[in-house]
Formats: C-alpha cells, sequence, structure tokens
DNA sequence: CCAATAGTGTCTGTTAGACAGTATTCC
DNA sequence: GGAATACTGTCTAACAGACACTATTGG
C-alpha cells in the first residue's frame, strides 16, 4: 500500500469527542446524557458529542469544550482526556475514533430540555460503545480519588470540610477517617479557608468555609500514600 | 453547519498512531527512534507511527501492533494506551490526531539500520510533537513505577529480584530499601519462583529465578501505598 | 576461611485510625 | 443547660526503613 504523502480519502476517518460529565447528586455520581436528535441513534439517551471541526476546534479539548458549550450550556468545567475509543463496529457511519474526555462540575442546575442526569450505576444499554467509556471514566474518577484532590471539582465554592468528606465518601463507597482526612487534606495544601466564612447548617458549631488555592484550579494535588479509604 | 448524517470528507481528519517504545539499557530509560523515509521531516529521527488503516486495523491498538511489527520488527509487547494528540500545526499535512501508546520491552536485540536507542534525557529536538509524546509517556512509566508492577515488563524473564530491584530504582532514579521492596514483590502476588532455577552471578550466592504469575501477563498489580521510594 | 551478594529477623520511626475530649452554635 | 455537629489531642496499631544477622556460592 503507498503510502507516501497521500493524505486522501483512505487516510481521513470519522473523528469525535465523547464528554462523560459527571456529578454528585443525591450522594450518588452521576452522568449527564442527551437525547439524540440525529440518526444515528435519534430519540436514544448519549453521551454529549460530536464531530472534531478541523475549521473550529484548536484540538481535540477544545471540540470537547464546544460539545459542552453547545449540548450542556456549560462554560468551562475541569476537563481532562479519558480515552481514545476506535474501530469499524463502535459507529454505525463506519470506522471511527472519539477521543473521550471527563468533564466534573459541582452543582448541576436543573436539567433543561433533551439533558437527563442519571445515576452511573443504573444505565440501561447506551448506544455507541458509550456505556463502556462511561465505565472507564467512572473507574478512572473513583480511582483517582483515593490519592489526588480531583473530587474538590465536584464540590461548589466555598465548601467546608465535612462537606468535601462527605463527597470523597460518596465517591469512594466506604467511609474514611475524618481525623485522617483533614490531615491529608492539610498536607495537599490546596486549600485555604475564607476569612471569617462559615457555614451554619442548623443547630450546631458551624464549619470553617475553604476555597481551592489559585494554583490548584487546572491542576491536581497528589497525596504521597493515597487517603487509605 | 448542517453535521446530520453527513460522513464526508469535512469531518475525516488525518489519524494516525504513534508508539513510544522504552526499553532500560544502561540503567537509562531508552526510546526507539526511527530515521523517516518519508516527508514530512524525511531523513529526520521520529516515533515509529503511522497512518490508522480502517481497512486493516481493527482499532487504533491494533494499528500500534502493525506499526510495531512493521518499523521495529517486534512480536507483542506490553502495550498501553497513552493519550491523544491534535491540533492544526502539529503536522504539516493538516489538522491531524494521533492516539499515542507505550510499549515496553526487555531486551533490546542490537537495532537494525535506520533504528536508533536513545536516552529519553538526551533527545535532540524531534519532528512533529514527538517530544511532548516522550515527555509524556516517560511521566507516565515513572509515576506508574512508583506503586504498581510495570516495571517488569522491562525485565527479560525469569529474573532474580536484585535484577527488578535494579530496574526500579533505574526507573525511579533513587534507592529502594530492599527490604521493603522484597516485602512488596510479595504483596504484589505477581511473581513466583522458578522451581529450583537460580542465577549465579560470581563468587556469591546464586539468586532465585522468578518468572510473571499467567496472571499478570497483560494486567497491572497496584500496590496500595506505593513502593515508598 | 574470605569475599561477595542473596535473603531474613527484628527494632525503630512514621503515619493512619480510634476515641475521647473541647468548641460553638440554636434551642 | 442540652443536643448536635465541628474540630483537636493523644493513644494505638500497622507499616516502611535501618541494620544486623544468616545463607550460599567461588576462590
Amino acid at each position: 500500500m503507498n503510502t507516501s504523502t497521500n493524505s486522501g480519502a483512505d487516510h481521513r476517518l470519522i473523528c469525535t469527542v465523547d464528554v462523560v460529565l459527571l456529578t454528585l447528586r443525591d450522594a450518588q455520581l452521576q452522568v449527564l446524557l442527551i437525547k439524540r436528535e440525529r440518526e444515528p441513534f435519534a430519540g436514544a439517551l448519549a453521551l454529549p458529542g460530536g464531530y472534531v471541526h478541523a475549521s473550529v476546534d484548536q484540538d481535540c479539548a477544545d471540540a470537547a469544550r464546544r460539545v459542552l458549550r453547545d449540548k450542556a450550556g456549560l462554560p468551562s468545567p475541569y476537563l481532562e482526556q479519558l480515552a481514545s475509543f476506535s474501530g469499524p463496529a463502535r459507529d454505525p457511519r463506519g470506522w471511527s475514533v472519539s477521543v473521550a474526555y471527563v468533564a466534573l462540575v459541582a452543582a448541576p442546575q436543573a436539567p433543561q430540555p433533551g439533558q437527563h442526569w442519571l445515576p452511573v450505576d443504573e444505565l440501561p444499554q447506551l448506544p455507541f460503545d458509550h456505556g463502556r467509556i462511561v465505565a472507564t471514566a467512572v473507574d478512572r474518577v473513583r480511582n483517582k480519588s483515593q490519592y489526588s484532590s480531583l473530587p474538590v471539582h465536584l464540590c461548589a465554592e466555598p465548601f467546608t470540610l465535612p462537606q468535601l468528606h462527605g463527597i470523597y465518601e460518596a465517591l469512594l463507597g466506604e467511609p474514611i477517617n475524618a481525623v485522617s482526612f483533614r490531615r491529608k487534606m492539610d498536607e495537599l495544601g490546596m486549600l485555604e479557608p475564607v476569612p471569617g466564612a462559615k457555614l451554619a447548617q442548623g443547630p450546631h458549631r458551624p464549619a470553617q468555609l475553604y476555597r481551592l488555592r489559585d494554583e490548584f484550579r487546572r491542576t491536581l494535588s497528589l497525596a504521597g500514600r493515597g487517603l487509605n479509604a
């Protein structure tokens, strides 16, 4: 096969991005699914996604942000490349490559028409290989939650340590020692107390509010030895 | 822009795979580079890579294995997807997506003509964004070596624990406590002693030879709390 | 027996978890 | 003052690192 400087049709493939947008609602990890308007699988619930447009996107992450903006109406949440999925059968339109991203958001506004938040552990069959993509994303997020600051992106700022503690527990599905948790968050050094700001949640001592230090808005902080859940 | 069921040229992009094949030589992590025969960058040293061929590849990993077979003359080493790199400028032929893989091999045969092993810390400028891809791969491998069995794939079987110990130290660039190392390898449970097989390296006690348990040939074993280098 | 490396037993320091105690709020 | 939750001090248990010891080979 001659592959010299040919960049014609044989070497050009269907290329898409898919975004697994996750949030925490009712102490459950939930994923945003969109009702597809077009074939294939018109009418089915699927991940927000779309073609990569060479004319408008600077790279695939840019395409993912565009998809999030257009289909989920979101500004720029935490976004991380997950993996690429490819093959002849995953898309009925033909051999395709999808670069998948994970995005995390804190406060899921009321979903707009056609948007559905579903718990990741109770998903129906999804079109394409979206079931597998979601499973990979959930694995990645749960795994990274064991030793990094990733879950802060599921928490609206400012937040209290007990709130963040609850988020880690919901993600990892098991109780985390509260003393160790505070020690670790302290070591990670990513949080700063909002001076004077406390959150009163009821007839008891209010909790200190914290925010992410700017250095950690786009970077994760990694714990040396995990949170040892 | 109409994106209905159109799968025509606008939505088809240049799609390639690149493989970062790493090995350990002279206690240094080295990467395989190939002298490019074709434009662009003909004559330059670059990662082995090529177009994804929808007609022959089952997925991008398959394309990566084909590239390794054809350009590096290798059977099937440890192969793991790294990340995808995309954009209008990384390839002079146009907007492109490259799905990059990391591969690890043990014994680098004498390189064939056009193949060059170079230490990852002393690379020249590489064409495309291959410098960045190699850097990402090296980060990934060094990072995963801290808490997983990944480095066993850099070691020819059967091997002794002191040999494997040396490989971990070379990767992490710092000494690892030998007692802890043995304890960890034991906990990981991925090695089995080859009955009766010892390796005599000189005028001293020979070391027990080990091999990877079959369950771990394609899967990694993860340590709970890292190797604490 | 000596030198050299392989492998083990055991002590010690560090770190995570348990638990109890103090702090602060609303009633 | 009581109830509830936020936070802290301190003991304990688990684990990694240090070090000394034994094991096994060639000379």
